[in-house]
RNA sequence: GGGUUGGUAGCUCAAUGGUAGAGCAGCGCCCUUUUAAGGCGUUGGUUCUGGGUUCGAGUCCCAGCCAACCCA
């Protein structure tokens, strides 16, 4: 009995006895038996106000999960999420396939690659920053549905919604066009969401994001809610579905007036900045059309929207629409003032590919996938892509406000003392 | 990369330029229905680092490190 005094907050214990329940209601243990089986020798984050400090709770991630039990609960739902769209996506017959972390060409996006080195091969190797080009091989080799979920890598700025490591979800599925695919992503998000719903029993979240399927009777809705701290609504999402369709074209007219596009160049410059965007002088019009996009629609859209029909300038690499050449067979999915998932009409065109990736790769030629363009030389079938960010859709999902939130062990530049 | 804010005990936080404190945790004793928190007592500090101003710096100034937020 002198030993239990020894014992600490945080020690791991084993014990044996019998249950019993005491004359004041409390269930509890006659113990006959104790062993120590892991002793703390550092004391734990006090117990009421937890660990707030963010950078300890990013650095010393196991104290975040031992003390604040909304953290574990985010970790959960990831977990969950992850789950569900393996899930889902085996269901509807795509096969879940692994490539190239490591690859002699950083392709498939433009970003900067991490660089490292094979040294019995005695070649520089890239960490990729898309899996989109083996993907792609793989419906050449006839696997007509396929979809990976995975780290990809980007040597890039860090930020509320950047980590340099983060989670893709891509899919392809040969036959299909984006508007298959936009079809299925919204599928998919709302599966997850009720999925979370149901879960919800088991860890209903005190503060952060809760799913709330309100009433029987028809409409239906799916909502999102994200809250504060102290449990208050700060922002609810609307995932009812059909989701909103809409032309980029019409979306900036929507925000900048019907004649945005009939302005002069230096008319809409003057417009943008009356309407609160910043202009640098040295923009293209596309670009200056894509800051009014970002600013007055993007950063102001809660509520699903599947932006269509963007100029073939932003999305070089994708198919253009067969009626009108400005524009390209895509989508921009849209969800609390980001974008969570580009789907694409995937092309597969040889020689169009390779003439757009050379003007992509400029001097660097050696930035070119021969082995790609090789592959789509032999035959790839028309087919409808997506990626999905699986971080900002957890974001998305729990309410979390950080890319850090979601992600166990973000980098954070190492301590020196 | 730029701007703003912050860094004090294990944790959560105080401290007009004038002896670095409190609550919780810990430790000791007492009490025995204690949903964070029963009572009394008590230990605990390179105030992020390095310079400077000053009789005197946690506080003011400069540089650096780390972080958060905003912007590019």
């Amino acid at each position: 009995m002198e030993t239990f005094g020894l014992l600490d907050l945080g020690d791991f214990i084993g014990v044996e006895g019998t249950c019993f329940v005491t004359k004041t209601g409390e269930p509890t243990l006659k113990v006959t038996q104790l062993e120590v089986l892991a002793k703390t020798l550092r004391p734990l984050p006090e117990k009421w106000h937890g660990l707030t400090d963010v950078e300890a709770r990013y650095r010393q991630r196991y104290l975040d999960l031992v003390t604040n039990e909304r953290s574990r609960e985010i970790f959960s739902q990831r977990i969950t999420i992850l789950r569900e769209i393996r899930d889902f996506m085996q269901g509807r017959g795509f096969l879940e396939v692994e490539t190239p972390m490591l690859q002699t060409v950083a392709g498939g996006a433009a970003a900067e690659p991490f660089r490292t080195h094979h040294k019995a091969l005695g070649i520089d190797l890239y960490l990729r920053i898309a899996p989109e080009l083996y993907l792609k091989r793989l419906l050449v080799g006839g696997f007509n549905k396929v979809f990976e979920v995975n780290r990809n890598f980007r040597n890039e700025g860090i930020s509320r919604r950047h980590n340099p490591e983060f989670t893709m979800l891509e899919g392809y599925w040969a036959y299909a066009n984006f508007e298959q695919m936009a079809e299925l992503v919204e599928e998919l998000i709302c599966h997850l969401a009720e999925t979370l719903e149901c879960g919800r029993g088991l860890c209903a979240p005190i503060s952060g994001a809760s799913l709330t399927d309100r009433g029987t009777k028809a409409p239906p809705t799916l909502q999102v809610e994200h809250r504060d701290a102290n449990g208050n609504v700060t922002r609810t999402i609307n995932l009812t579905r059909p989701w909103r369709r809409a032309r980029y074209r019409d979306l900036v007219c929507e925000a900048a007036g019907a004649d945005w596009f009939d302005l002069t160049s230096e008319a809409r410059r003057v417009k943008g900045r009356e309407l609160g965007v910043e202009l640098g002088p040295q923009l293209a019009d596309f670009e200056v059309t894509q800051h009014v996009f970002e600013k007055l629609v993007e950063e102001k859209t809660l509520d699903p929207v599947f932006v269509t029909h963007c100029p073939k300038e932003l999305v070089p690499l994708a198919r253009q629409n067969p009626e009108d050449d400005s524009v390209v067979d895509v989508f921009e999915l849209i969800i609390n003032g980001q974008e969570i998932a580009p789907g694409y009409s995937e092309l597969n065109d040889p020689m169009v590919q390779r003439q757009r990736l050379l003007e992509q790769a400029g001097e660097e030629t050696q930035k070119l996938d021969e082995d790609f363009l090789l592959a789509l030389e032999h035959g790839m079938p028309p087919a409808g892509g997506f990626g999905l960010g699986v971080d900002r859709l957890t974001m998305l999902l729990t309410g979390a406000e950080s890319i850090r939130d979601v992600i166990l062990f973000p980098l954070l530049r190492p301590k020196r003392d």
